[in-house]
RNA sequence: GGAGUGGUAGUUCAGUUGGUUAGAACGCCUGCCUGUCACGUAGGAGGUCGCGGGUUCGAGUCCCGUCCGCUCCGCCA
């Protein structure tokens, strides 16, 4: 089929082309045939146009070949660009229309399974497995474009600022600490298996042993865990390591890096604020706090300390690390008794055993715990919660400090949205840095200390300790970006010494087997000149959420997996054939 | 691993206490219509109520199981 090249897109035509010919290629997006007088619609990437086909006595042909035009027909139009008898307002290229004088139809199509445009109606599950027609709606075909802006942006970046983009292996050695890893079954050596990445850490600190000195790389990345409205088993990192450096340096990078591509977007990043990882979690509750609404977290022990006889609240007080904290939900004292039971069932997701709300009104407290908390004792508590007349109070109280801050964290988001206070702030922004996060996480289920980081995060020296009392608290050089409530990534400075490396190994029980089975070459690799070095990975995936205003990470990758991580498109995974897994020494055992 | 929620026409949904032939809107098809842009208008076609089993004279509706979508807890160095 011969057709002729587009001289315009179909969203790019504005008055200034009044009287030039025209060739548009695209896809028919609806027709409206008014009896003699044809309007069609032409989409491509860039938008919409109008068609119009106006018979004369030498057209008539023309018209009634236009009544065979549907939705989603493939047509090249040629016409004239003309100014349109009634503009439309609501559309980019409202001012003018094409006249047409000829057009061919390239490829018909079937009706579609949903309608093509951009307040769609259609559930995900279908629009998953049509994604390709999906893709056709220029708001999806948009946050692609976003996203490439972005990776576009953040190249320029590092490479004006020296770093080289280096590809790692996709293929790599399984090491199976943190997440699952997704697994390769080697052909040619019987019984093995590659890991693909779940990020490219070990390989980029070789670099930096290797002398290359400043890295970066947009890379995929693997994890075969449960997903989340946030969370994809493949998604995309910007990964950033360098030699030399200090927090400070690192910081600026990243924070240079972020605020080039939000003003590339044509959006502000403000400064940033930082927190470190305590007063994260003991004023927002959370290690990556939306601090676009400023509800913050009062805690209650001191107030509370043998002044009641509530037993859930001394439960809390008697352990070490128990707490009690509130929050307030100004001018909430209205709250029905079913809105507060829906708090306090928000609250039980997380762990709660229950919520005590206090209505602070000029008659003065009411509260759900009235019997065991005296009319002083609630004062007080109101005056440490700078709580008025019309406030409502929530307090949460958890036998174990992390929980009962997670809890009221929880409380926090729930009442930012009820409340309204995100309302019309989608493209406002709140970033800040997380630091000193605790290098060991204590693990309930085995006992043992875990690493909150990975274990290449060098401990602060000051805190470093040989005792597993003193672990507890050896803060991390680690370094968390967040904004907006979402975990933009994480970073570190890392251990460059072969004896650190293996002290930090030994306390987390890794045996010296293990130690030398899975990271014996990065140990020998610490023992050949190491430079001191550091870095940080960045989400690529969240940053376009955040840049296209969408909570959904599906939104802004091509083609996604659903929560139970499938292609709907492509039916994947699949069974494979009978020697195929012969070629693998591959069985599968049960159904 | 667990919790919640949904699955009815091509699509989005409604469907009462279990009761005749399962409805609406949009889309689709056929006419009419020369300035529409959510065109209008007249008519028409279109259903394995996710799947399997059970209770019942009778199941879209009740029960059990199962599959799938979404959200969340756990998990995600």
């Amino acid at each position: 089929m011969t057709f002729s090249q587009r001289t315009h897109l179909a969203g790019s035509l504005r008055a200034e082309h009044i009287g030039e010919h025209v060739v548009i290629n695209g896809w028919v997006a609806v027709s409206r045939d008014l009896g003699g007088l044809l309007f069609f619609d032409v989409r491509d990437r860039s938008g919409k146009l109008q068609c119009v086909v106006q018979p004369s006595e030498e057209s008539m042909m023309l018209y009634e070949e236009a009544k065979r035009l549907r939705a989603e027909f493939v047509v090249s139009v040629h016409g004239t660009v003309r100014k349109r008898e009634k503009i439309n307002p609501k559309m980019p290229t409202g001012d003018v229309e094409v006249l047409v004088s000829s057009f061919d139809i390239l490829n018909e199509s079937e009706v579609p399974p949903f309608e093509i445009k951009e307040d769609v109606t259609a559930n995900e599950d279908l629009r998953l497995k049509y994604r390709y027609l999906d893709l056709r709606r220029p708001n999806l075909a948009n946050n692609l474009a976003i996203r490439h802006r972005i990776t576009q942006s953040i190249r320029k970046y590092f490479d004006d600022r020296g770093f080289l983009e280096i590809e790692t292996p996709i293929l790599m050695k399984a090491t199976p600490e943190g997440a699952r890893d997704f697994l390769v079954p080697s052909r040619l050596h019987k019984g093995k298996f590659y890991a693909l990445p779940q990020s490219p850490q070990i390989y980029k600190q070789l670099f930096m042993v290797a002398g290359l000195d400043r890295y970066f790389q947009i890379a995929k990345c693997f994890r075969d865990e449960d997903l989340r409205a946030d969370r994809q088993p493949e998604f995309t990192q910007l990964d950033v390591e360098m030699s030399f450096p200090n927090e400070e340096v690192v910081h600026e990078i990243m924070e240079g890096c972020l605020r080039q591509t939000w003003r590339d977007l044509g959006y502000v990043l403000p400064p940033f604020a930082t927190l470190t990882y305590h007063q994260a979690m003991e004023r927002y509750g959370s290690d990556k706090p939306d601090l676009r609404f400023g509800i913050e977290i009062k805690t209650l022990n001191e107030i509370l300390r043998g002044k009641t006889e509530f037993k859930a609240l001394n439960e809390a007080l008697e352990k070490k690390r128990g707490v009690i904290g509130a929050v307030v939900a100004t001018g909430a004292a209205d709250w029905s008794r079913k809105q507060l039971d829906q708090m306090t069932e928000h609250a039980k997701i997380y762990g709660a055993g229950g919520l005590i709300w206090m209505r602070v009104t000029d008659a003065g407290i009411d509260s759900s715990a009235k019997k065991f908390l005296t009319e002083e004792i609630s004062a007080e508590i109101a005056k440490a919660c700078d709580a008025r007349s019309g406030d409502l109070i929530l307090i949460v109280s958890h036998q174990k400090w992390d929980r009962a801050y997670t809890i009221l964290g929880a409380v926090r988001s729930e009442l930012a949205k009820r409340l309204g206070l995100l309302e019309g702030k989608a493209f406002e922004f709140a970033p800040l840095w997380i630091t000193d996060m605790p290098m060991f996480e204590h693990d309930e289920e085995s006992g043992a200390f875990v690493p909150m980081h990975h274990p290449f995060t060098s401990p602060n020296l000051e805190d470093w300790s040989h005792t597993e009392e003193g672990l507890e608290h050896v803060r991390a050089r680690s370094y968390d970006i967040v904004v907006n409530g979402y975990e933009l990534g994480s970073g570190s400075i890392r251990i460059h010494e072969r004896k650190l490396q293996v002290e930090v190994f030994d306390m987390l029980k890794i045996s010296k087997e293990e130690q030398q089975h899975k990271f014996g070459f990065l140990l020998e690799a610490f023992q050949y000149g190491a430079p001191p070095h550091g870095g940080m990975a960045l989400g690529i995936d969240r940053i376009a959420m955040l840049c296209c205003g969408t909570d959904n990470i599906r939104d802004v990758i091509a083609f996604p997996k659903t929560t139970s991580m499938q292609s709907l498109m492509d039916d994947a995974p699949s069974t494979v054939e009978a020697y195929q897994l012969r070629d693998l020494h591959i069985t599968t055992v049960g159904s």
